[in-house]
DNA sequence: AGCATCCTCTGACTGTAGTCAGAGAATGCT
DNA sequence: AGCATTCTCTGACTACAGTCAGAGGATGCT
């Protein structure tokens, strides 16, 4: 049962590498200043609101804790000159060398855990820890709309087309920029702020059908389900605004996706556009 | 690296798992309280020491977070007849109502953390995290010498006799106590406080040898390294003490010893005892 | 029987984490 | 230009976590 394996694992984890945190302490500064220095330290020229985020934390209790490393003389915080509501927090030179004795404590906690086990148990640990870090993520990764102008989708679409035009032999030019398509609706998964899939739907050839466009999966995280998952919400969304039949073009390039549509009952039909980049064409009914 | 896979899965862990910790939250009463009454419920009949032990908490701290659960009407606090310094700590039914809550809250927090993942990424998930599991816990087992009348060393030993009787073909008898052995130095390896594997050297034959007797490694933890982590450690033991060599008898029918023997560097020797048991003899060159 | 040790508990603290309300400057919108 | 909104910060708290010293009963050892 792997709800079972994931609570013991949990138990397993909070007694032992949960102490990875602690290499946190012994630094003389409280567990929540140690975090936020090293979430200062690896994210440069990050913005109080980002940290508030990434951190979750109260902005009071936040500012606070910022003021404690800047009195410490770890951190600055100044203006963004673009937006001067905004301060930007960057790491003084002293503040470099305290990130770097966390980093460095850090990377002797996880050394010592693993120093008993045999280069063969450690391949299996990496191997292991891997692919559960993949599929947890991947579980946890959130499916929202977004309006095609929103930094995701504007940044998952750059991403899809510069895929597209790596991948397309003849390359591939969306010429000029992307007109705005009535009654469309996109979908960004997020993982960390990070878009990480992309897909939306537009009302296609008559009034039962929807057609999918620009389904995206970032390349780092394929193989972990997030294309099939994008399609069904998508399809569900479709089926929603009354659809009963989805489209969509595709070009020969791209096996992984046509496998994927075919995996998730997608049938071939006839070219139904023009799109000159489009080699394959399927539907599915809902 | 390693490390680093394991440092990257420690950031998504805190971020999405350790929420499972957070199902104790919710429950009108803090963090270590609900810790505190999960542990009670799930090692019934425990002592205060006992928890402190595995809580690791301050006992004057421990000992307020019991009276919070007692005037709460969750537990009761009874003196152990047997040693009446300590006092035991018990669920009342209510108490066992708010465990079992504790319980479903962890279960529906991992199912729902899970629920987005098909089938085939939850077997991959289990396997992962179950490796990850039994790997972690290998790596952070300690090693200690004991004396062989230490309870964890008569526990390794019972285990290790039944294991013997059950496995020759003619069954084993130890005859009687064992007697003592001067010189003799033993080492328990354990894992919340129980004994995984066991061993220990003794002088013999001549003044630069030891002999290494009743390896034993727990059913539930073999292919961990456990044995070859021993065998290593009491080598270490016997350089320490001058010994230039180490001999040691086993019985054919232990096949994994004998292969890990010989993977450990040992070679076959003539028989050097009467031991009626040992069909096989080894010895190693420090 | 006497003394060291063990176990649990109370008292008296300190520091950390986190919440909530609201002030004041900067910005966006119409 | 005016007004709502955004962003960060301060003040004022509350609850939680954890430490240390020491009291007092129970036990083990010789």
């Amino acid at each position: 049962m792997l709800t079972e394996a994931l609570r013991r694992f949990n138990r397993t984890y909070t007694q032992r590498i949960g102490v990875l945190d602690e290499s946190f302490l012994g630094t003389g500064r409280p567990l929540a200043v140690s975090r936020l220095l090293f979430e200062v330290g690896s994210t440069p020229g990050t913005s109080v609101r980002g940290l508030r985020e990434r951190l979750d934390l109260d902005s009071g209790h936040l500012s606070r804790l910022l003021r404690r490393l800047e009195t410490e003389g770890l951190t600055t915080t100044t203006p963004d000159p673009v937006d001067r509501r905004r301060r930007v927090v960057e790491l003084t030179p002293a503040g470099r060398t305290a990130y770097d004795d966390l980093e460095r404590r850090s990377e002797e906690r996880a050394a010592a855990l693993v120093a008993p086990l045999t280069a063969r148990q450690r391949e299996r640990l990496d191997e292991a820890l891997r692919t559960a870090d993949l599929l947890v993520r991947a579980a946890t990764v959130r499916l929202s709309e977004v309006a095609p102008d929103h930094p995701s989708a504007q940044e998952a679409t750059r991403r899809y087309f510069a895929e597209l035009d790596a991948r397309f032999p003849e390359g591939f030019d969306p010429g000029g920029p992307v007109a705005p398509e009535p009654g469309a609706t996109y979908v960004v998964a997020s993982s960390d702020g990070e878009p990480v899939a992309y897909g939306g739907i537009r009302p296609a050839l008559d009034d039962h059908t929807a057609e999918i466009k620009r389904m995206w999966v970032h390349s780092a995280w394929r193989g972990a389900g997030l294309g099939a998952r994008m399609l069904r919400h998508l399809e569900t969304l479709a089926a929603a605004q009354g659809r009963r039949r989805v489209v969509l073009d595709t070009n020969g390039a791209l096996h992984e996706a046509i496998a994927m549509y075919e995996r998730s009952g997608y049938r071939r039909i006839e070219r139904y556009n023009d799109n000159p980049y489009a080699e394959a064409f399927f539907e599915k009914r809902l």
